[in-house]
DNA sequence: AACTCCGAGTGACATAAGTTACTGCGCGCC
DNA sequence: GGCGCGCAGTAACTTATGTCACTCGGAGTT
């Protein structure tokens, strides 16, 4: 029954899904790609608020209240998005009393996540949350190897310090430094973390 | 049929209704009081992430996705509670379809404010952020005389400090700031904000 | 080959933020 | 009165963060 109603919409990397303050028509899914939510300062900063991929739904909360999008979306690379508009969608929900709960507990992960954000970015400083991201990107995407635990950056500088709300030469800076304390090594974009438990060392530290 | 199974609960000024981390049992709604939403660091500092007053509930995320409370909460004044279990509300949102809509709203609204938070703490300096928050209280708490607009801190320096995510002597030393600078005067917590637009324009420019 | 663009590294600097360690004041209590 | 305590002001300092202005090198392009 939904199905029906649906549109399919098809961005390539580097267009915008929505813009921050535009009014809402629906919901979006995301079929297949990957999708980053975002906000922007007026000086050009950006701040990743999330991303998002295949099977993930984007921009429930303004479904259901009505107001405008929050944030900024961005196709990261070729996307394919399901559209289901807020009437048909409002209109299953109360069909089907079990899906507004499910949403609940999607946003719920949202909501965590958010609060994750806010953690961060109040208590910790750009080198912590730098340490932390290198430590997440060794756990899901690092291969041992004799000098340590490898893995190639998944973006460019700039990208990763908007995810981290940052600039650019602060990710440069950081890393070397890093690097100099002989806890990784650095060559362009690939990493070598040599020492893990250090590394956790520093993110406990009393700053 | 749900009053029946909700309980009454009494806090204190500075009593803890739960800590971050906890498990959750149900949902806590605000019958008389103010309760203020924080999260804590390893150094003792506070980030609040709301401040919620009668009429509206404390941590309807981890009644749906059964997760712990993701921050920790204290009633700010004498504050009456009234707590209805996990069990007992998902029942009642099944039975009627159109509560967890409700929630839903309610749930986009601390969503919305949450992405606020991150903007301010990403984009902005505290002495914004104490501007802004100086403009908030002016037009909601100011009384309009002849040396300008008169109004009392709602609370301590460092009260202020938690909101903002920061500590108390930058809140005393951006006061003195402000003031040196003519915008405003500071006596104690009687604050006259003597230019409300030398004060807007700090906070559109690109620092 | 010469050119251009973009990502990256880096030094010099300015400013914001946080820490430490005092002082001082007002208030309630012994 | 004298004391302790919590809040506020402030100076001196360290560190983090951000900005500007370059340089450099590699991957295309013309």
């Amino acid at each position: 029954m939904l199905a029906a109603r649906t549109v399919r919409k098809l961005f390539s990397a580097g267009e915008l899904l929505f813009s921050e303050g535009e009014p809402c028509n629906g919901l979006h899914i995301i079929a297949r790609g990957k999708v980053r939510l975002f906000k922007t300062s007026v000086n050009g900063r950006e701040q990743v608020l999330s991303v998002n991929v295949s099977g993930e739904s984007v921009a429930e909360i303004p479904v259901f209240d009505g107001g405008p999008y929050p944030a900024s979306a961005v196709a990261l690379e070729e996307t394919e998005i399901v559209f289901i508009s807020r009437r048909d969608f409002q209109a299953y929900c109360l069909e089907h009393p079990d899906v507004p709960l499910k949403v609940l507990t999607v946003v719920g992960a949202r909501l965590r996540n958010l609060v994750g954000i806010i953690e961060e970015l109040s208590f910790t400083t750009i080198r912590q949350r730098l340490i932390s991201l290198l430590l997440k990107l060794a756990q899901s995407e690092g291969r041992k190897t004799a000098r340590g635990i490898e893995f190639q950056l998944p973006a460019s500088h700039q990208e990763l310090a908007n995810q981290l709300g940052t600039v650019r030469e602060l990710i440069s800076r950081n890393l070397m430094r890093l690097q100099a304390e002989g806890l990784l090594d650095v060559d362009a974009r690939q990493i070598v973390v040599k020492d893990v438990k250090g590394l956790n060392a520093l993110l406990d530290t009393a700053s």
